[in-house]
DNA sequence: TGAAATTAGATGCATATGCAGATAAATAGT
DNA sequence: ACTATTTATCTGCATATGCATCTAATTTCA
């Protein structure tokens, strides 16, 4: 009879796989930024705030599939280098306009160097079909998730 | 010609992909086992130190691809809740073995059913093959990545 | 054996993450 | 118009993450 017990459950969780996959990764990206003075998540923000200027703190927190307050904090290490300007918006003045400052674009761009090393050591290691076989599979699987 | 400081780079980003699905799964997981008291960090330091009893933090810590000073302080709420013995080696002093105490084995045996409810609610949403494809993937760019 | 180098783990600091709850502003209902 | 509800963001708390640095114990090797 089988025992079921004893059936380890760690070794198929998908969970700390994505979660050590986003350890090791992250690594990497924030070793090849770390000359340039900002971690992979502060030039995704820097990033996504150019492509979406203007966007609230609650928008681009539902695009990065971040809890907002999280988002918030994160935004105050790039406020005090002077990266990002948060504005109260006119119409509606709970609100904040985020937006790109002339050394924020800077930063961004001097940086990016630092990300297209990274970001071919990884699609080196997973081969480019793959690399983008797991984009496609898990922006799919987020909006599959979204509630 | 082509302009490429127009190049958006955020939206192709590996790594931006994998810390969203870290995110995501993890509230997820972490929602399917709140009323068990535990997170899915937790949940994990168990399970590896249940199958690995005696462990060494610096051993285990390469295991979860973590490093080893994270792993000290994310066994401080499950020594304070008096899940997990770190004893001293008695070979060598410097090292200190993991165990899990009786209320540690009954607390991760307690929180299974969250666990198998998260993991059957992405195994869905993945399809068995894509997820069992998305685990096999991970574990081998890990390893590919190790030096 | 005894000093130098290495190793295991812990601490200080800064950022990353999210829940519960607070505050302020806009909207809905009467 | 006035109250109640909803919405956008922020704060307090706890955990998660990793680098630089520290301490103590082991190992190397002259």
């Amino acid at each position: 009879m089988i025992n079921s017990s004893k059936i380890e459950t760690t070794p198929a969780c998908i969970c700390l796989r994505f979660r050590k996959a986003a350890r090791r990764v992250s690594q990497i990206y924030d070793q090849h930024l770390e000359p340039y003075g900002i971690t992979i998540t502060q030039y995704g923000l820097l990033g996504h705030i150019s492509r979406f200027e203007g966007i609230g703190v609650g928008a681009l927190a539902e695009k990065l599939v971040m809890d907002p307050t999280t988002l918030t904090r994160n935004l105050r290490p790039l406020e005090r280098k002077g990266f990002v300007l948060m504005s109260p918006d006119e119409k509606d003045r709970r609100s904040r306009n985020l937006s790109l400052t002339t050394s924020g674009r800077e930063a961004l761009a001097a940086a990016r160097p630092g990300w297209d090393a990274a970001q071919e050591k990884i699609g080196n290691v997973l081969g480019s079909d793959t690399n983008k076989l797991m984009i496609d599979t898990i922006d799919q699987m987020i909006e599959d998730l979204r509630e």
